[in-house]
DNA sequence: AAAGTAAGTGTTAATTTGACAATTAAAAAA
DNA sequence: TTTTTTAATTGTCAAATTAACACTTACTTT
């Protein structure tokens, strides 16, 4: 296929780096894999590319393969290219990070992978050096939550002031105030508040907020230095 | 070479992104196409992965057979990958940036290549996608810079405070009073004052600074908040 | 000696921060 | 009905940081 031999040619994969937000934690979609080799091995959920498929494209399409969900927020995050990474041929892998609401997808998980969701503390080995994309993509994660309010794409529509504390406390790895928190987040002008409560979690019950679609014009830069000294 | 026709395999190459800062204007650095086709076309310096070799390995040597230097700071950025971006065969583009000190090098330059330095903003039309990558590592240094004291790295050993401010505003695209910038970055320990000046800038002069390595615990989010708005 | 030029420097009012604990709403238990 | 329990909600204040603003200084050139 290439016109010199000094150079060569690869497979090209992706792999998908899956978020989610469950039960207060912050975790990752990974697959068993079935097949020879590497028989029940966990990893990312894969794929190669197809001809005229761009890895944009191809990553869409793996997600959407294991969780039948479309139009969900997904980054390029890094391109891993050691030349023994996959022992079997020359593979590399563009790995994607994709945040999505969990309760959306719960029943759909295609049947064809056993796909489980781990804590992001507690990943087991995984295949190759997908561990790293592991970090790379949580490391991705924290840096773009600084700088843009990215976290709700892993909410229901409708959340609580205490759901996103704790999911922020979890993505950065740190605690913070409760009331320094409300008041930054709500400064941003971000959030509506809803008249319903959330029951589920105490029984005062805490008040659903959404994000306000209406203001373009939010400061998000409160939540940024919040969170700066865990980056 | 692949066992499965549906997947297609790919030529991989680097490209490299070098940026400059040279006469107070931020400037990347483009080689001219000597060969056919596309003789002519100015372009990013780019290159084929060889075998063996990994991405950053290989953006290494790019880097250093256009520029002779070594030991530069250097990162991935994104990856390029639509299936014709190179009409002639597919080939997907793994795309670094590098901030170099442009005193380091300037005799140095690779004959074998035309090379120029263009500002930013007066890039010409580049061959294929590169023009794309140029705006994904514009953006990505902002973003970067607004995180880490990295834009040091296109300075000379020794810099002026007029000229830092200077590099911060064209990475930006903004103006900061100069008070409040010295005020900043002067509190975030990083620097050290030297006793000399450079009076090539005016006629009292401007004292030199340098990164001063002593101090790793520096705090360098006032930076940050300075820039945010810009991001 | 005077003029010109860019570097360097300080103050203040307004805003934001971080540290801190009492009150409230609702359900469950007594 | 009353009391208890649990988690959500809310406010204050001192300290730090910010943004806005213009004059003085050092040196060269005329």
């Amino acid at each position: 296929m290439s016109k010199n031999l000094k150079y060569i040619s690869s497979l090209l994969a992706v792999d998908c780096l899956i978020f989610g937000f469950e039960n207060q934690m912050l975790k990752v979609l990974l697959i068993k894999r079935k097949l020879e080799p590497y028989q029940n091995e966990w990893s990312l959920m894969g794929g190669f590319l197809k001809r005229e498929e761009s890895a944009d494209e191809s990553a869409s399409r793996v997600l959407k393969e294991l969780t039948g969900l479309d139009g969900v927020f997904m980054e390029q995050i890094k391109t891993f290219s050691k030349y023994d990474r996959d022992p079997t041929e020359r593979v590399i892998s563009i790995v994607y990070s994709s945040l999505i609401d969990v309760r959306k997808f719960e029943t759909l998980l295609n049947q064809e992978y056993e796909a489980r969701w781990f804590k992001i503390t507690e990943v087991p080995d995984l295949l190759f050096d997908h561990a790293e994309m592991v970090i790379a993509g949580r490391d991705h994660l924290k840096k773009k939550a600084a700088l843009q309010p990215i976290l709700f794409e892993l909410l229901a529509e409708k959340f609580t002031l205490p759901q996103i504390q704790q999911l922020y406390e979890e993505v950065f790895e740190a605690n913070f105030d409760k009331r320094n928190f409300s008041r930054k987040l709500l400064a941003s002008k971000l959030l509506k508040k809803l008249d319903e409560k959330d029951k589920s979690g105490s029984k005062k019950g805490a008040f659903y907020y959404q994000l306000d679609k209406q203001t373009n014009h939010y400061n998000f830069n409160i939540l940024l230095n919040l969170a700066y000294s865990q980056l």
